[in-house]
DNA sequence: TTGTAAGCGTTATCAA
DNA sequence: TTGATAACGCTTACAA
C-alpha cells in the first residue's frame, strides 16, 4: 500500500519535462505548447492526478475552505441554513467545514482557533455570545467573518440575523389578541443573546397591553424537548414557583422547546390548545404536522444561509471590505394551537 | 492589515533560539531544558500561536480531518447521525469536512475528490449506488473509508448498515396483520441501494402471505415532500396508472416521505388511518408528534454514526486494516397511523 | 540541550 | 517555450 502519490513531480517524469512545466501546462499558462500542454493533460488524467490543496493552500494562501460553526448541527433550524450554505458553497468550488459549539464559548473559541488553522478562508458562525473573548479574537484575526442568528455588539462585523425581540413582540401579542393575560415564556438560557431579545419581545408586548410582567412567568431553560418536560413537570408537581392554572397560554423561543411543550401534553395529559395555547419560533418543517399544527413565527433560514455566504464569499472573492448588516423578518404563521379566550372581540 | 502571521520562525526569533527549538518546545519534547520550554510556551501563548495545519499536514501526512459525505444534510435522518460523529470527532481533536451528494454520483464523485485533496484522513460515506466509479476510486485510493446507510458490492470495505429489506418486510407485515392486502410502496428512486432492498422486503412480506405483487402499487419517486404530494395528487387526479380505492395502505421508504402523505392527507382531504394506514421508516424525531402520531421502523441512527466514526478512528489511529461490517436491525414503533381492517383476528 | 538542513507539493519568479 | 530555484510553515533526522 505505498502507493506512489500523483504530484506535478511524477508527472513530470513520465512526461520528460521539468515539474515547473507541468504546473504550467496544468494552469493551461499560454506560454506552454499546446502539445506539450495535452500530453501532461493526458497523462494526469491517467494517473488520475489530485493536487494537494495542503500544498497549495501553504503556498497560496488560498485553500478554497469555509468554516461553518452552529450551535446544534442537529437542530433542523440550523440545518436548513447550512444547507443552503453548503448549496453555494459546493456550487462555488469551496468546500465546507463544519462544526458544533453546543452553546459552549470554550468550544466555541477552539473551534475557531481549528478553522483558522485549517486555513479556512472565511468563516460563518452563530456566536454563542454577543461578545466574548471568542468574537473578538475573531475581529482581530484577519480571517473574514459573517455571524448569523445573533447581533453581534460590536458593529464591525458583518451579520445576517432575525429580529428576535420582534418575533417575541408578535408571538406574545397574538397571544393577547386572542384574550390571554397569562402568559408563560419558554425562553433559553438568559447567556444567550437570542434569550435576551426574544425575553425583551415578550415584555414589551405585554407592557404595550398593560399586562403586568411576572418574572415567575419567565423560564430560562436548555433548548432542547427534555428539559422543556423537566419544566413543565416542575411546574405540574408543584415544585416550581408557579402553578399549572397560573397561565393559559405559552410562548417559546423555539420550535424545538413548543414540541418538548406537545411531549408534555402527552405524558402529562394536558391538551393544546384546550389547556393551554401555544406559539413556537423558527417554523421548522414538522410543525404544519403536528397534532395540532403549531402556530409558529417564521424565521427565513433559507435566506439567511444565503445572504450570510454570499456576503461571505463577497468579502472573499472581490475584497469587499466595508460589513455590512442584514436584518431579516420575522412572520407570524398562525395555525391551530392558539385558542381565542373570548375576552377581545 | 498586514499583520505579521506568527509562525515558529517568529517565535524563535522572540525567544532568541532556533526555530526547530520552538518546534520540539510546542510539542514537549522532553530533550529541551525546562526553562526554555516554558519560555517559549509563554511566547506563542502571547502572541496567539496557532500551528499551520496546512503545512503540518503537508510535511507529516496528518491533517486530523475527516470527510463526511451524505445525500442531504437537511434531513433529520442524516443529521442524527452526523450528530453523533460529529461529537466524537470534536471530542477527539479532529476536524470535520462536510459535503453533499443529493443522491448524484458525479457530485459524490467530485466530493470525494475535494476530501482527498484536502487531506482527510478518513472519509465516512452514505454512498449514492452500491458501486460506482467513485467507490471504485475510493477503494483504489489509500485512504479509510466507512460506508453507511448502505451495504457496498464489494465486501472489502468497512460499513455500519441497517438491514433496510428487514426493515421494509417488518413494516409490511405490520400491515397485513392488520388486514391490507392492498398495500401502496411509496419508495425512492430504484437506481439507490436502498430503494432496492426495500423494495424486496415488501415483495418477501407480500408472497410470505400468499399477497400477489402487483407492479403498479410500487412507485418510484423522489424523496421529498414535494414529490411524494405529486404522486399521491396524480392517483387522485386519475393520471397515473392505479386508482385511489385500489390501496388501503402505504409504506413509504422514510418518514420523510411518509410527511409527505400527511400532507396530501392535508390537501387532498383524506385520512390517516381512516382512509389509508400508513407506515413510514426512520423513526425521526418529529413522527412521534404527528396527527396521527406516525407507526414507523427504527433505524438506530445514532449508533450508526458511532459505529462508523469509531471504526474509521481505529483504523486510522491503530492501523486497523481487516474490514469489518456492522449490520444493524431495524425495530418497528406502533404508534396510531395504522388502521385494523379486522380481517385477522 | 540546541541548531542545521532536508523535504512535504505547490506557486511564482527569473533565467536559459 | 521550458527549466531551475526559492518560498510557504512545519517535522524530523542528524550534527554540534
Amino acid at each position: 500500500m505505498k502507493s506512489q502519490r500523483i504530484t506535478i513531480k511524477y508527472i513530470a517524469e513520465r512526461a520528460n519535462v521539468s515539474f515547473s512545466t507541468v504546473a504550467k501546462a496544468l494552469h493551461n499558462d499560454p506560454v506552454i505548447n499546446e502539445k506539450t500542454r495535452e500530453k501532461i493533460h493526458k497523462i494526469a488524467k491517467e494517473l488520475n492526478y489530485r493536487p494537494n490543496v495542503l500544498a497549495k493552500g501553504l503556498r497560496s494562501r488560498k485553500t478554497k475552505t469555509i468554516g461553518i460553526i452552529l450551535n446544534d448541527l442537529q437542530s433542523p433550524f440550523y440545518s436548513e441554513i447550512y444547507k443552503a450554505i453548503g448549496d453555494i458553497i459546493n456550487k462555488r468550488g469551496y468546500t465546507m467545514l463544519l462544526s458544533d459549539s453546543s452553546y459552549d464559548e470554550e468550544l466555541e473559541m477552539k473551534n475557531i482557533s481549528t478553522m483558522i488553522s485549517q486555513g479556512a478562508e472565511g468563516i460563518i458562525i452563530s456566536p454563542v455570545a454577543r461578545d466574548s473573548v471568542s468574537i473578538r479574537a475573531l475581529i482581530e484575526d484577519p480571517i473574514k467573518a459573517v455571524f448569523i442568528d445573533n447581533r453581534p455588539s460590536n458593529p464591525n462585523i458583518s451579520c445576517v440575523y432575525v429580529d428576535h425581540k420582534e418575533a417575541a413582540r408578535i408571538a406574545t401579542e397574538h397571544l393577547i389578541l386572542a384574550g390571554h393575560r397569562n402568559i408563560l415564556l419558554l425562553n433559553g438560557p438568559l447567556r444567550l443573546p437570542s434569550s435576551q431579545d426574544f425575553r425583551e419581545g415578550y415584555v414589551e408586548a405585554l407592557i404595550s397591553h398593560d399586562i403586568e410582567v411576572d418574572e415567575k412567568m419567565i423560564k430560562n431553560n436548555p433548548i432542547s424537548i427534555e428539559r422543556t418536560c423537566d419544566q413543565m413537570r416542575s411546574i405540574f408537581s408543584g415544585e416550581d414557583n408557579i402553578g399549572k392554572a397560573d397561565f393559559t397560554a405559552i410562548v417559546c423561543l423555539s420550535d424545538v422547546i413548543a414540541i418538548g411543550v406537545y411531549e408534555s401534553a402527552l405524558q402529562m395529559g394536558f391538551n393544546i390548545p384546550g389547556t393551554y395555547s401555544l406559539v413556537g419560533y423558527d417554523n421548522i418543517l414538522a410543525t404544519k404536522y403536528l397534532n395540532p399544527p403549531l402556530t409558529t413565527v417564521h424565521q427565513p433560514k433559507e435566506q439567511t444561509g444565503l445572504y450570510a455566504i454570499n456576503l461571505l464569499l463577497d468579502e472573499i472573492e472581490n475584497g469587499h471590505n466595508e460589513h455590512r448588516q442584514i436584518i431579516l423578518n420575522p412572520v407570524l404563521i398562525s395555525r391551530s394551537s392558539v385558542g381565542n379566550l373570548g375576552r377581545n372581540p
